[in-house]
DNA sequence: TTTTTCAGTTAGTTTCTACAAACTTTGCTA
DNA sequence: TAGCAAAGTTTGTAGAAACTAACTGAAAAA
C-alpha cells in the first residue's frame, strides 16, 4: 500500500491519513470517499467517524501532515548550504527526496485542492506556498546582489516558477508512467532550471 | 461568464460545454454536476441529458475541444520559425495564447483527468501529451544538430519540461490569484526557460 | 471485579446525483 | 394550418454519500 514502514502496525486514524492520501493522488477527489478508504482497511464507513468528525476534518489533516513536512525540508535546506547556488540546490533535492517519499501527494493535493469549495483547504495551501517561495525569493535575491543570479528576473516569479517545476514533474508522472521515481534524473533537472536549455544568449 | 463574445448567443449546447469547463476549472470535478451546469444555463438539470447522452460525453467534448486546438495552434508554430530557438519560442506564445482565451482550462482538465476512473478520458490526454511533446523533441533535437541547444539535456525530458512549465503557471495561479493574465510577462517566462536563472554555469 | 472507553458493527436518515419517461411549449415547414 | 422536432418541463427512480444512533465486544482504568 503506500509508504512502506510497517503500515499494518499503524493505528487506524494514521492509516486513514494515509490510504486518505493515497485516493486523492490516485484516483482524485471524487473517489475520496468514506467507504473507499473503509474498504481499504476491512472497516466500515461507519467506523471512520470514530476516528474523524467529517471527510473535511481527513483532508485537513493529510494536508497538515504533508505540507509541514514539506516546510520543514525547505528550512534545514537554507540552513546547510552556503551561497546561493549551493542552497537552492540542497533545497531542491531536499524537496525532491520528500516527494518521492510521498509519491507526489503534495503538488496533487495542492492542486485538487486549491479549487475547493472549502476555503479553509486553500487557505492553509496559499499560506504554505507563499511561505515556501517567500524563503525561495530571499535566497535568489541574495544571489542577485553577489552577482550570480540574473539581475533581470523577478525572484517572486522564480521562486513559483520553481515549485511549479516539481508540480510539472508530478504531473507527467501521474499521466505517463506512475512507476519508478518521480524525478529519474535531479541533476539534470536542476540544471535544467538553473541553466536553461541553450548554449548562449543569441 | 466565460470567455466572452457573445456566449448569450451560442446554442445551449456550447453553452454546456463552456460552463462544464468553467466549472471543473474554478470548482473541481466534485461540482461538475447536470444541476450545476443547469442551474447557471437557468435550465433544469434534466434538460442537460437532452444535449448529452452523460455527464461522460460532455468531459469528452470538452476535451476534444481543447486539446485539438493546442494541438493545432503548435503545428502552426513549427511552420513559421525558421530555427529552433524561433520554433520554440512562437511554440510556447501560441500555447500561452491558447492558454489565457481558454483560463486555463486544458492544464487543469489534464491533472484532474489524468488520474480519472474513465479510461478513455486519460487514454486521449496521454495521446496529446505524447504528440506534443513529440513535436517539441524534435525541434530540440534539431537544435542540438545545429549547436544551439545545450547536448547534455534530453530532448523528451525537456519538452515535458516545456509543458510542465506551462502547468506550473496555471497552478500558481489557481492557488493565488484568479484574476488577470495567467501568465504575466511571457517574454521573460520564456527567457527563463531558455537560458536558465543563473548568470554562468559554476 | 466492575466500569468505562475505544473501536467496531448494523441499520437507519437525508441529501445528492445521474438519468429516464412522459408531458408541454414553440418555432419551422409542408 | 396541421404537424413535427427540438428543447424545455415535472416527476420519479435507483444508487451513493455523509453522517447519526444504538448496540457490542474487548481492553484499559478504577
Amino acid at each position: 500500500m503506500m509508504i512502506g514502514e510497517d503500515f499494518e502496525t499503524l493505528p487506524t486514524r494514521e492509516k486513514i491519513v494515509r490510504i486518505g492520501a493515497e485516493i486523492i493522488v490516485k484516483e482524485g477527489l471524487r473517489r475520496f470517499t468514506a467507504k473507499n478508504i473503509a474498504d481499504r482497511l476491512g472497516i466500515t464507513d461507519a467506523a471512520i467517524f470514530k476516528h474523524f468528525r467529517s471527510m473535511d476534518d481527513i483532508i485537513l489533516e493529510i494536508i497538515n501532515k504533508y505540507v509541514s513536512r514539506c516546510s520543514k525540508s525547505a528550512d534545514e535546506a537554507v540552513k546547510k548550504g552556503r551561497n546561493a547556488r549551493e542552497k537552492l540546490e540542497i533545497l531542491l533535492k531536499e524537496h525532491i527526496k520528500v516527494l518521492e517519499e510521498t509519491r507526489g501527494a503534495v503538488p496533487i493535493l495542492c492542486f485538487e485542492l486549491s479549487r475547493s469549495e472549502n476555503k479553509q483547504f486553500s487557505s492553509i495551501l496559499k499560506d504554505f506556498v507563499e511561505n515556501y517561495t517567500e524563503k525561495i525569493s530571499k535566497i535568489i535575491m541574495d544571489g542577485q546582489e553577489k552577482g550570480c543570479i540574473r539581475k533581470d528576473i523577478d525572484p517572486e516569479e522564480t521562486s513559483l516558477f520553481f515549485v511549479g517545476s516539481i508540480q510539472a514533474k508530478v504531473f507527467a508522472y501521474t499521466l505517463l508512467e506512475k512507476e519508478g521515481p518521480i524525478v529519474k534524473n535531479p541533476d539534470s533537472f536542476i540544471s535544467q532550471i538553473f541553466y536553461g536549455i541553450f548554449v548562449e544568449k543569441p
